[in-house]
DNA sequence: ACCTGATAGTTTCATTTGTAACCAAGTTGC
DNA sequence: GCAACTTGGTTACAAATGAAACTATCAGGT
């Protein structure tokens, strides 16, 4: 379905009471108005809810796994073993959210635990030889996927893509409303 | 916070237990190996989440909005009267999410609801006196905003940034994994 | 008119999510 | 050596979400 029509599509909803949808101006103190389908915060969520559910499908219809569970074995697929700390750094996620996409990765025996014998609030965590095979298995998929989604960009708008949201995240960090 | 630091950032947990973590290639078929922190739709995620919330938390605190409810604003502030059906369309939210918002901008007398005569089933919304109001003053708001965000791009890579995501977009729509 | 099927919107219920409270282990200062 | 604080991680509770069931209205065929 290609949705990137206009928003206010084909129905005219007010005939009944003779008022056609007129458009409402609201400009900003800059001359610059309002259009939603325009706005960069509401499409960049548009579009990152569309990859994340895509792939949020495939995960849990092939291997049972949620996003957050893919990230968690994402980064012990790479480097291992991490604690539970070291899994927030690295995938962004916050404390409760890997807390339990580790335990449903443990009931799952994809994930091992062992308690960190200096620090006995350390949990140490790595895949299990079946993790690491589902690991194996997500991987490429991901990948190929990923290499989808750009097949249509030239090498120089992909390196563009990467440097813009970089960039992007960056200011989004040091920016408030 | 800077937190654009490498995702497996200073502390080595492995110190206790004598493994250091090491990295384990797994790669594609391709020979690409997964890095999440590269990863397209992963960076995505965290540049249009770490945005989205802190839009949410502003108008939460100002205006005791939430997101679905300025995005119901903002298309009504534009198009008056619309449908909860066209407010779907135009916002790319289901119609249950649309119910809710409209619900609570009406308990909040933001919006207005008559139904429509000609098709008793539907409802036509529109802005409060008090809803254009507050519109009014969140729209400036907003752009000003997005305009901070891409305050260090050049007009060229805001072009590009906007063509981007567009293609993106689209690709996302026809894409499967 | 009346049955059938489609459409507009709401409600229900189960799952997910996030904030805050919590426990357990380690560190610091006296 | 022990109170006070910090850190790692889990649990509890409340709010947000979405799929599916539901109600009400309309449209079409007989």
């Amino acid at each position: 379905m290609s949705e990137s029509a206009s928003p206010i599509s084909g129905n005219s909803p007010g005939s009944g009471t003779g008022s056609a949808p007129r458009p409402n101006p609201a400009r900003g103190e800059d001359g610059k108005s309002l259009r939603l389908e325009r706005f960069l915060p509401y499409r960049l969520s548009i579009l990152a809810n569309r990859i994340s559910s895509t792939l949020a499908r495939a995960y849990a219809e092939t291997f049972d796994l949620t996003i957050p569970e893919w990230r968690v074995m994402a980064v012990l697929g790479r480097f291992a073993p991490l604690t539970a700390n070291a899994i927030c750094e690295a995938t962004q996620m916050d404390k409760v959210t890997v807390s339990r996409a580790v335990q449903r990765l443990e009931r799952a025996r994809r994930i091992e635990r062992t308690t960190d014998a200096a620090d006995r609030r350390r949990v140490l965590l790595r895949l299990s030889a079946d993790g690491l095979d589902v690991y194996g298995r997500i991987a490429p998929l991901a990948l190929d996927y990923e290499e989808r989604l750009i097949a249509e960009l030239t090498p120089e708008e992909r390196d563009a893509l990467v440097l813009l949201i970089d960039r992007l995240t960056d200011m989004a960090a040091r920016t408030e409303v």
